[in-house]
DNA sequence: CGAAATCCATTCAACTTTGAACGACCTCGA
DNA sequence: TCGAGGTCGTTCAAAGTTGAATGGATTTCG
C-alpha cells in the first residue's frame, strides 16, 4: 500500500542537495556573521564597508548592485553607518539625483581592525576541506550559479565615459 | 613596489568557495521564495508549515530548533500564521509551559497546492547540475558542514519516554 | 517540602529586507 | 524647447531576525 509517496521525496537528489547548500550557507554565515556582531557590526554594515573600503567611495545604487540588495535596504543601512559616523554622504554636483559615500577615518579605521580576524573566520569554517575540495565545490557552485558579467557604475552602459575611480577588479562582498 | 597585498586576497582559495557558497545560496533561495511570495507566503512561513504537514503538531520549541531559527521568532512567525487561521495554538494540558502549534485543515490545503509547484521550482534552479555532480556537491557540503544529529523532541534527551507523535523520518525544510 | 535551576513562550528594541509610492532630477525625441 | 519616460534616493508598511528581559511552569536537589 503506497509506501512510494513516502519515500520519493527522500531520494529526490536535487531537492536534497538544494536543502543542504542553503542550510550549510545559513549555518557558515550566521557563524561568521556572530564574529561581526562582538565588534558591534551587522553583516550589512560590514559589507557595505568592505566595498567601500575596497573601491573606494561609490553612489548608493552601485552599493546596492554590489550587495545584491534593495535601493531602500541601502538607504537604511548607510544611515545607520552614518549615525556612528562611520560613512558620509555627498551629494554629486554634476547628476543631483546620485549620492556618493564615502569611509571617514573612523569608518575605514574600524574596518581595517575588523576584516583580518573576519578572514579568519570565514579560513576557519572553511578548513573542514582540502584545497583540492575547495576547489571543486567553486566550480560545481559556478556551474549551478555563473558569476553575474562584471557590474558596471553608475548605470551608464558603454563607451566608459568619464571613468572618475579608475576601474579596480571586481571584488564579492562578505 | 609592492603589488602582493593587492594579489594575495584574490587568490585565496577557501574565502573565494566562502563567497561563492554564500552568494548562490542566497541568490538560489531568494528565486525560489520568489515563487512563494506569489502565493502570498513569505520563506519562514512556508518552511513552518511544510514542518508541521511533514511531522504533525509541534511545541513552538520543536519548530525552532528544526528551522534553526530563535523561540521570539517563532512566536512572530506563528503569530502571523494563526491570524490567516493557516495554524491554532493549543496548550499543552500536562506541560503548561508548551504551545502546540497544529495546522488547520485551510493549512494543510493551502500548503498542499503550493508544495508541488515550490518542489519543481527547485529541480528547475538545480537542473543546471548532473545527477553526479548534485552528488558531489552534496558530499562536499556534508564535508564542510555535517548534517546535526537528528533532533530530538519536547528536548527530553534519553529513553524516549511517552512518544506522543510517533517518531517520523527527520527532514529539512525548505 | 521548598528553593534553585531550568525551560517555555512572549515581549521589546534594534536592525534587516522587500516592494510600492513618491519627489527630485536627467535624457531623449518630437 | 518641452514633455514623457526613466533613474536615484527616500519613506513607509509589513514581515523577519536576534538577543535580552520577563513571567509562568516544571524539575531537581538539598
Amino acid at each position: 500500500m503506497e509506501t512510494t509517496k513516502d519515500q520519493q521525496q527522500i531520494q529526490d537528489l536535487p531537492i536534497a542537495a538544494y536543502v543542504k547548500l542553503i542550510r550549510s550557507a545559513e549555518a557558515l554565515h550566521a557563524e561568521v556573521s556572530r564574529g561581526l556582531a562582538s565588534e558591534g557590526l551587522t553583516a550589512s554594515q560590514f559589507s557595505a564597508l568592505k566595498v567601500l573600503r575596497l573601491r573606494g567611495p561609490l553612489a548608493q545604487r552601485d552599493i546596492a548592485n554590489y550587495l545584491v540588495k534593495t535601493g531602500g535596504n541601502i538607504t537604511v543601512v548607510v544611515d545607520n553607518l552614518e549615525h556612528r559616523n562611520l560613512v558620509v554622504r555627498i551629494r554629486d554636483t554634476e547628476d543631483r539625483r546620485i549620492v556618493f559615500v564615502k569611509l571617514t577615518p573612523e569608518g575605514e579605521q574600524i574596518f581595517d581592525r575588523v576584516y583580518g580576524p573576519h578572514l579568519d573566520r570565514i579560513r576557519g569554517v572553511m578548513s573542514a576541506l582540502s584545497d583540492k575540495s575547495l576547489n571543486q565545490l567553486t566550480e560545481l557552485l559556478e556551474e549551478l550559479y555563473p558569476s553575474p558579467a562584471e557590474p558596471l557604475c553608475y548605470g551608464r552602459s558603454e563607451e566608459a565615459d568619464k571613468p572618475k575611480k579608475k576601474g579596480r577588479t571586481p571584488s564579492a562582498a562578505y
